[in-house]
DNA sequence: AGGGCGAGGTCGATGGCGTCCACGGACTGT
DNA sequence: ACAGTCCGTGGACGCCATCGACCTCGCCCT
């Protein structure tokens, strides 16, 4: 994990789809070398995924909300977990420090669906209360911060 | 925005590396086909962008919090935005219903890195107070939930 | 009803890219 | 000093991206 590493993964976060060879013209590398480290950076865990940024409206997800959930004392946290897990709405879920154990982020095409939601995570056992917080829109998400030396 | 671009997009946010061979494959059309699709869904701003999901640790950013805040009566609204959107560390800015006016995520290396933050936030111009809230871990993060009819 | 038109597809060609392989230089430990 | 390892380069080859030409279908206008 070197600087053109790091290089190379604040490219990919910038635009994963970036060819191998235009990638390696920005680290001064030959583009075998560059898809070696790619390789390995995957291969290590660093890099997880390459997904598309889609604009949730245009694919029928017009509602954004943040869950906070209050877990029953003596529940198991794992089982509720996998529960929350279950659900595809909830794109995101943090383990809190706090008395809400977790802060959900789901995406629903209707507020009536985000009821639904609610109310199958409030019978989910273990879970003892949720509290909900509508975005009324999203300024932005997932802004990947550079993370090289500065810039180079 | 019919089927096939729904499954296109359903297919980039599980991959944004798959070639145009690859998707026209999977939805049944030509390379060149789905070349002119993928470039419509972009310049039409359903999909944003392509990028690279990192484990957050691995690049130093061990630390994830949450922060509301709360805005001064009669402070402007664009001029804090402005403000945060000026602070890398923010990677995500939703503006909420309700008496919190902004919910931030902020990904930094270490404890102390976060309290500079907060004093900045709590500095800003407009702002009235701020609360955070540490997330101990990130369970999962962006999990692209499908959107076709059902699956196909 | 018939003809023109536009959107959106296939097909074929070509240049660049991904990816495999053999090779080479620097650094390490003995 | 020497051998092993790591990490890179360069070349080769097949696949892919991308452009242009053409085709087909549905729609609109007359």
């Amino acid at each position: 994990m070197d600087a053109i590493d790091l290089a190379l993964v604040d490219l990919l976060r910038g635009n994963a789809r970036l060819s191998y060879a235009e990638l390696a013209r920005q680290v001064g590398l030959s583009a075998p070398a560059v898809h070696e480290r790619v390789g390995k950076l995957e291969a290590g865990g660093v890099i997880r995924a390459y997904r598309a940024e889609v604009e949730p409206e245009t694919i029928g997800l017009a509602v954004t909300a943040l869950i906070s959930v209050v877990e029953d004392s003596g529940a198991d946290t794992d089982d509720v977990l996998e529960a929350v897990r279950a659900m595809p709405e909830i794109e995101s879920c943090y383990f809190m420090a706090g008395v809400e154990s977790f802060l959900l982020k789901a995406r629903v095409s209707t507020i009536a669906e985000l009821e639904q939601l609610i109310v199958r995570l409030n019978r989910t056992p273990g879970v003892a209360s949720t509290r909900t917080s509508i975005a009324l829109s999203t300024k932005w998400e997932n802004r990947p911060q550079p993370v090289g030396p500065s810039s180079s």
